[in-house]
DNA sequence: AGACAAAGGGAAAACGTTTACCCTGTAGTC
DNA sequence: GACTACAGGGTAAACGTTTTCCCTTTGTCT
């Protein structure tokens, strides 16, 4: 069953029904294929053994020749569920979030749903409104790229509501929830590695709240590893800020640390915090990659052209859409979870 | 009548109903409250004349205690309307497009509507699967960000949809349609001038498809306003190419426009553009604000932070949200036109 | 006092699907 | 020859709303 095969939009659209909105439905594909309402239903839904290939081509025909498309709202108070999937995205002026949605749109499609782009903007409130607005209107899956917790959420989590978490795990206490992401502990651990292989001795920590399971991992297994290599980063020099803007938080960190030394390199927990510290340190005169090594985490995909002198971790953005779609398909049991690899890009950083 | 108001997702959630999805209905706050489901409906509708004021109390009551919300579904099939709002966005990837998709998403949930957001990749084809989709789904708006010209389009057109189009005017020949955006036709004459004020005389001008009515109107009126103040841009220097990636086109653009000369300024309709061309001067020593003077489209809100050196027009984004539901919500007939006033901005380009 | 309007509210019919259930043949099996 | 089994397909009942008719009660005007 393939859940309503793509088949082009039928390029020999009708030529019939100029005005008005006809709204052809079922029944008058039924009429005109000569069959029960029934018998559509089973033959747009692939059932087998129901439909004599015969009656099938003709009501294929009929379903051509009248542009007929199953309206959604029909299908869904019957089943139940629609075939929305709701994504939650946390910040859609990251690019690097945008191009996760993008992906997650290709691949949600061409496995036959629909896909609801919201931005909660990090805000517990906001993204309760959109939980419920979207159980209301009866989505089928619940994606959550960057979740926070929340009231709503937590009852979620315990009415088994087809929740995944994408980049960030479920920041209810107990909550299990299905994951896709990266392992944000190991890539704090690579970043660490090059920076000791690379014999970098002085080092500063930019991050964001720790309240998310992607920040607080990146920070953790950054800090251990490092200690592991007998380097420790000063506390002074790990700067964190409360706000929601990554830039600002970078700009604003940056300025601090500037007030002492400028370090030998500096690891930023998003590309936008390595945007904002970058500016601050060129407001002063120092370069990233000429002056001071600068690692961001995301690595947007416009950073090979304006951003050059950034090094990063690249989260692989074009494989999340099918790997979201995969675990929305899997039954509502499976635990399944899907890490993602990552890879740390070193750039020449020839300005 | 205030469309379903907001009202806080009821923070004092219902504790009861711990499992299993009960997926509360119009018939159980029907019963908590003692009225009829008609009643519950009209309080929930806010139709005025219909119940007493002790009526409203007991039922908003239930409604609370359930945590009841109005399944989408079956106003959906009763109105024959839902309240999606499909949003078809010509490409994600564009930092600017994001932006006003984010913007427009802000602006509609406060207006009542939920936003189905869609990327077309600027393609006929899945544009027109698209518009299909969104119709069957019963949206009660089609907001074509960067519509491209379709088989689909064009019957939609004859048949009254409820298109509005924004940054892009109708690709349609004769396609009428409300349109959201800004003076393109301006704002390249605006750059012009700015070229002519600044007395630069080495001109170069890279543009995508002129298919696209933006950038037709941006280079027509460039070209326009420069011819006026007698400067001509030599035809080599007018670049374009087919491809959709406006990175690779800027970049390739610029590549053959230094094989000559390099000019005194750039202009670039688009960011994304500006990022290649940009890049692909760097790489031969040449640096925007130092060297040459480069002009870009759009402003993404990152130039500040990572392109300094890019001179822009900026569009409004955040005004294009409360402009497109405010164009939804005008009657069928009106031919609400609505022009943003766009800025170009100068940076100081201190790298 | 009678007519009439309006407020308050209920019953029930849509809206377009999917699907459980039933019915009819026909072919195969003992 | 009677039976089972199954392919093929129709009927009708949901699903959760909104909205059109109704009906009652109450108040106001002549």
């Amino acid at each position: 069953m393939t859940r309503n095969a793509r088949s082009k939009p039928a390029a020999d659209a009708p030529p019939a029904e100029a005005g008005a909105r006809p709204a052809v439905s079922i029944s008058a594909v039924a009429q005109r294929a000569g069959v029960s309402i029934a018998t559509v239903s089973r033959v747009t839904n692939g059932v087998a053994n129901k439909a004599s290939p015969a009656t099938v081509a003709r009501v294929q025909e009929a379903i051509a020749a009248l542009g007929y498309r199953p309206v959604g709202a029909g299908r869904a108070l019957r089943r139940r569920e629609s075939r929305l999937v709701a994504v939650l995205a946390a910040n859609l002026a990251n690019p690097a979030m945008a191009a996760i949605a993008a992906a997650a749109e290709v691949a949600l499609r061409n496995a036959g749903y629909v896909m609801v782009l919201c931005d909660t903007h990090d805000e517990p409130d906001l993204q309760d409104e959109y939980l419920l607005e979207m159980r209301a209107q009866y989505a089928c899956g619940l994606v959550l790229l960057g979740a926070v917790d929340s009231p709503v959420l937590r009852q979620f989590n315990a009415s088994q509501e087809p929740l995944i978490f994408v980049n960030r795990r479920n920041p209810v206490p107990g909550g299990q929830g299905r994951y896709v992401g990266i392992d944000h502990e190991q890539a704090g651990r690579d970043v660490a590695n090059w920076f000791a292989d690379s014999q970098m001795q002085s080092i500063a920590l930019i991050h964001a709240r720790l309240a998310s399971s992607a920040t607080a991992g990146r920070v953790q297994g950054f800090r251990a590893q490092l200690a592991t290599r007998g380097i420790s980063v000063p506390s002074a020099r790990i700067q964190t800020l409360k706000s929601a803007d990554h830039l600002a938080i970078g700009y604003t960190a940056m300025q601090k640390i500037l007030g002492a030394r400028l370090p030998e390199a500096v690891f930023c927990t998003s590309d936008l915090i390595a945007y904002g510290a970058y500016r601050a340190a060129a407001e002063r005169g120092a370069l990233a990659g000429r002056d001071y090594a600068l690692v961001g985490f995301d690595d947007s995909p416009l950073n090979p052209w304006i951003a050059p002198w950034l090094h990063a971790v690249r989260v692989p953005y074009d494989q999340y859409g099918a790997a979201i779609a995969q675990v929305l398909r899997a039954p509502p049991g499976a635990q399944q979870d899907i890490v993602l690899s990552h890879q740390l890009i070193i750039r020449s950083a020839a300005l």
